[in-house]
DNA sequence: TGAATACTGAACCATATAGTTCACTATCTA
DNA sequence: TAGATAGTGAACTATATGGTTCAGTATTCA
C-alpha cells in the first residue's frame, strides 16, 4: 500500500462495516429489547457460539455492543456510543443529495437557457 | 453455508459496505459539492484511476453515486435513493439505545431498591 | 467428584476488498 | 492521421470476512 491520504475516521469505518452484515444488523436490534447471551443469539441465528462470539466481538469493536461475562455466561448489551457518530454522518450528507436534487430544478432551468441562447445565436 | 434466515437486506448490506470505507466516504463527501470525472476523483484521492473506478463501481451498486459516461469522460454525481435508507434504519435503532439508558436509571433504583431488601431482611 | 454448560482460541476454507500493473479501446485535438 | 487523454478489463497480491470444526478451559450443578 502507498501512503494513505487521511480523511479515514476508524470509528466510522468499523461502525459501518459493523452495520453491513444481516446478522449483526439483527444482533442490535434483538439488543435493543432484551440483552443477551451469546449462546441465546447463536440459537436465534442459527449459527455456531464461535460464528456468534466473533459478530459479537465486531460489535463490540465497533462501539455498538458491550458485554460482561458473570460466571461462565456473558452478556451482551447496547454499548455506550450508540449510532450518534452515524447518525450524524448520514445525516450530514443527506442534505448534501438534497441539495443536488434542489439543483435538478436549477439544471433544467440551465438547459432551457442554452436551448434559448441556440435558438438567439442562430 | 448453512441456510440463512432471510434477515437480510441487501440493500443496507450494499450501502453500510459503500460507507464503511473512508475513501468512499470522501468521494460522496466531494460529490456532494460539485460532480466529477474519475479521473479529477483518483488525483484528488491519490489513486489510480482503475483503483478509483472500482470505488465508483461499489458506491452506484450500492445506489449512492450514478454515472454516465459522455465522450470519453464518465461524470459522477450523487445517487437518487440517497441515504434515505440508511438514515432510517439508523434512527429507528438509535431510539432503540437511547430506551436502553434510559432504562439505567431504572437498574439503579433496582439495585437501589435491593439494598433496601437486604437491609430491612436483615 | 464428575458431567453438563458456556465460552474461547486456533486453524482452516471460500470469498470479497483494496489496491496495483499492464494491455487495450475509444475519443479528442493539433 | 498521430498522439494524448479517459476509461476499461483481466490478472495478481495481500488482507479481511463469515463461516466452520475441533480441542480446550472455566463454571455450575447433581
Amino acid at each position: 500500500m502507498n501512503y494513505m491520504v487521511q480523511y479515514s475516521s476508524p470509528a466510522l469505518d468499523l461502525s459501518f462495516a459493523a452495520l453491513s452484515d444481516a446478522t449483526r444488523r439483527g444482533i442490535i436490534d434483538h439488543l435493543g429489547r432484551a440483552d443477551a447471551s451469546i449462546t441465546s443469539l447463536a440459537e436465534k441465528f442459527r449459527m455456531t457460539l464461535t460464528g456468534m462470539k466473533k459478530h459479537v466481538a465486531v460489535l463490540e469493536r465497533a462501539g455498538l455492543v458491550m458485554t460482561e461475562k458473570v460466571g461462565r455466561v456473558r452478556t451482551c448489551k447496547l454499548g455506550q456510543g450508540g449510532l450518534a457518530a452515524e447518525a450524524q454522518w448520514i445525516e450530514a450528507h443527506r442534505k448534501l443529495f438534497e441539495a443536488r436534487f434542489d439543483a435538478l430544478d436549477q439544471v433544467i432551468l440551465e438547459m432551457k437557457q442554452e436551448q434559448d441562447d441556440e435558438r438567439t445565436s442562430e
